[in-house]
DNA sequence: ATTGACCCTCCAGTTACTGGAAGCCTTATA
DNA sequence: TATAAGGCTTCCAGTAACTGGAGGGTCAAT
């Protein structure tokens, strides 16, 4: 199978393929005239990746989770412990998100946004009071 | 003032200042020795960019507000707008994580985490359905 | 004169791709 | 058979916003 079919089949562009296998990630096999080829398993690895992704894990964690999948001797502990760590880390980019969320709302609120230079978002931006 | 000291006043790091300085967010002197030469005014910027940075807002966001900031004939509508995209942007991020997180969280709940190799988070990101 | 704390520049690495250039391979059509 | 389209290859560069480190001047105090 060709680099298009797999991206086709497996949801996971071309370039993102070869640079899976740039680091490691999949080891197609190469045809006579250089292509490289794919088989039915590549397509399954590429698609676990694409999930995995889709669910903000990171490469590495990809890595460590494809070893895992691949492993037939791993310990369902293994795959938790991975993921309540990257859910922990998502938990955490949630609560910054939404502190953020709540001081610009806020600002946003207080702002009139009309012609008129005095704005609550730059005052509270600047280290100096502003018009008073 | 050296950049050690506005670094303290600031609250940014020697680097990031030179980086800012790089990419033409502040113009410092330069004193006979070459060190760079700060003014107050340097350290109420470099606060102001912290605490927009700490906001979430991109770089080129900071320039923006930077500019506003400075500019007498700003209208608040201006700083308005870019605050309101800046939030957009924070909210799609925050609904992004939250599904992740929904999803997460029901694997990982599933998942008994013991030594055995069954694991429905594997499960899940495998397109091939897993021991049945 | 030397030590230690600063300061300087420049280069490389981080994350996970993505775009583009230059060029071969294959397949279909005129 | 020539050629054009589309697919494949490699390699280089850019993205965002820093951060670390090497190698090397400067300054203040001892």
């Amino acid at each position: 199978m060709n680099i298009g079919d797999v991206a086709r089949q497996s949801g996971v562009p071309p370039k993102t393929i070869r640079y899976y296998e740039d680091i490691g990630l999949i080891r197609p096999n190469r045809s006579e005239n250089g292509y490289r080829a794919f088989t039915e398993n590549h397509v399954h690895k590429l698609a676990f990746l694409g999930r995995a992704r889709a669910l903000g894990f990171t490469i590495e964690d990809c890595r460590t989770l494809l070893a895992l999948y691949e492993d037939e001797n791993r310990e369902s502990v293994q795959v938790k412990a991975v993921a309540e760590d990257h859910l922990r880390q998502i938990e955490e980019k949630i609560e910054k998100l939404q502190s953020m969320r709540t001081t610009l709302t806020d600002l946003v609120e207080k702002c009139a946004g009309d012609h008129r230079p005095d704005c609550p978002i730059l005052a509270d931006l600047s280290p100096v009071r502003m018009s008073e």
